[in-house]
DNA sequence: CTGATATCAGGTGGACTGACATGA
DNA sequence: CTCATGTCAGTCAACCTGATATCA
């Protein structure tokens, strides 16, 4: 095994490279484990937050495309996660709510997913974690989520 | 525009999902810029930082598989960027090296990312930036880059 | 024999683009 | 007319699997 030169950990560019391929990996690994994926998840977890919403809006907020809402709603929906249901103030508008199966399959997700932040997380000290994920919240706040 | 409740910034498995996405989807864009992909920076940077290497530890230094290091490396030895030679220790064996040109395309590449990172992290006050990015570092150390 | 290395062929899902129709 | 919304078709790179061959 080779060692890792400490020099590394200095170059911010290199950090985030790894970063994202980590985390991505370990966030995909996660959901296989509750058999769906990240964009059913991202769905679920923004209709608890938010309440009902637009699929438009479900896009937004999970930062992923309109066309990609349309599948990942269909496929919760056939599983009975979700309701798509027409909006009455709105032609064109679908209403998506969460089912109370989808609530389950949420709270499953999110304990898979807790623990591999706990995974992640854990070479930094219990004080230093909270910190992590506070600025972690700072800069995605920042980062229109909208 | 819709507002983002704040009780989201308290839901970590949320922040997870979402950081994945987003930072992954920056440093896409940013390598766009310089007409490569992550997988090429990964190669140039860790040659750079460690020195010439075989296939196989250039995949692990970097978390790609074996045979994606193959196509890659053929990618950059068309462009030039590194050179591929026989390990005259290890038949089986290649050393890779990053030629002048190879520099010179990481320079270009780490100023992209570089810029992506303040961006990124442009909501933090400078010294908690600078505390993030350390704390980063311990946590891609910990997870066996190796 | 095993283990590591390099290579290739192929599959899968994620992110994106462009087009289209419809409704506010 | 424009803007937002929902839908579909298709592209592309990332990531992974399995198989094969070679060498220590």
């Amino acid at each position: 095994m080779e060692e890792i030169p400490a020099r590394l950990s200095g170059k911010p560019s290199w950090l985030i490279s790894q970063l994202a391929v980590h985390v991505g990996r370990m966030a995909f690994r996660g959901f296989a484990e509750t058999g769906a994926r990240g964009y059913h998840y991202r769905i679920l977890a923004s209709l608890q937050e938010f309440g009902p919403a637009s699929q438009a809006q479900l896009g937004r907020w999970g930062r992923m495309d309109r066309s990609d809402v349309v599948a990942a709603v269909t496929q919760l929906a056939e599983q009975g996660f979700v309701e798509r249901q027409p909006d009455p103030e709105h032609g064109r508008r679908n209403r998506v709510l969460l089912t109370e199966a989808g609530a389950a399959q949420l709270e499953r997700m999110d304990v898979v997913l807790d623990r591999m932040q706990e995974e992640l997380l854990a070479p930094l000290p219990a004080p230093q974690r909270q910190e992590f994920v506070r600025m972690l919240g700072v800069l995605l706040a920042e980062h229109d989520p909208s």
